[in-house]
DNA sequence: TCTGAGTTCTGGACTAAGTCCAAGTTCGGA
DNA sequence: TCCGAACTTGGACTTAGTCCAGAACTCAGA
């Protein structure tokens, strides 16, 4: 009883689209980061036509309602994530490609003391790296 | 015999002129996290004509250094921190505002296990949340 | 099944941040 | 002082993303 991406957009009371159907089909079940632009080209095989307009906003209805998260890497294009547990990443500073950091790493709670009275949502870490490709060449 | 930024770009090699004056000048001793065109805008009450290629170029360079740090925000423009030494951010996901971190929280470090062959340079905290300015509008 | 109001989609224009480059200027070692 | 290498400039360009007016579609209700 596996409930997809698209059940979901349905529960939260937005219409069923095919644009929305494919963008959903397009990350569903996948455990990569795909850019904006990827997601669209993967999209765009089952429905051709759809347009980059249509998938940002639909990239950014599934954020807003948590089902997927975005991730914003230093200076690249924004790359979205379908693995909603929590998680860290693990960064290629060369060439942008993301890992998952599953276990055994936790990060630590800001002290209240240097809250500057913000209130935290979540901390996350990541972890800067030279992939082998990368060091290769 | 406090070493300035501008010392340091010396003894690394480059020339002395009057633009990298202006672009350490706006950096020196502060402890605040400037946008690139901050840091332009800084420059230019010194030296009128400076350009916006030349202070990315100067920034690049101390980056290059090790003098400054650039920080990648979530899709908004990069900022240039002057204090180098470990510490991590507390950052405003609505208005980009961001706060240092100096005490008692360190990045756990990543599992051998987890490293997918990566040869990893840095873990960071970065610590999201709503400033108070924010939250009240 | 049909309708229509409200939702959604489209494509193209637009913006923001940053990069690139050819031409002119300046620095500083000899 | 001289001169080549290093540097700066301003404007064109790129990339990622946003915005919008008009056209198309969805689905609740009759
Ligand atoms: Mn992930
Ligand atoms: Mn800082
Ligand atoms: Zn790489
Ligand atoms: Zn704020």
């Amino acid at each position: 009883m596996h409930t997809s991406l698209l059940d979901r957009l349905r529960l939260h009371g937005y219409r069923l689209t095919a644009q929305r159907r494919a963008v959903a089909e397009a990350l569903d079940g996948i455990n990569v980061h795909l850019t904006a632009d990827e997601v669209h080209a993967r999209a765009a095989d089952i429905l051709p036509e759809i347009s980059r307009a249509t998938v940002y906003s639909t990239l950014h209805e599934l954020t807003e309602m948590g089902e997927i998260l975005e991730l914003g890497i230093e200076g690249r294009s924004k790359r979205y994530d379908p693995t909603t547990s929590p998680h860290n990443h693990l960064v290629c500073d060369s060439c942008g490609v993301i890992h998952d950091v599953q276990h055994g790493v936790a990060a630590p709670e800001l002290p209240l003391n240097e809250a500057h009275g913000m209130a935290v949502r979540r901390a996350e870490v990541v972890y800067h790296a030279t992939c082998g490709t990368c060091l290769a060449s």
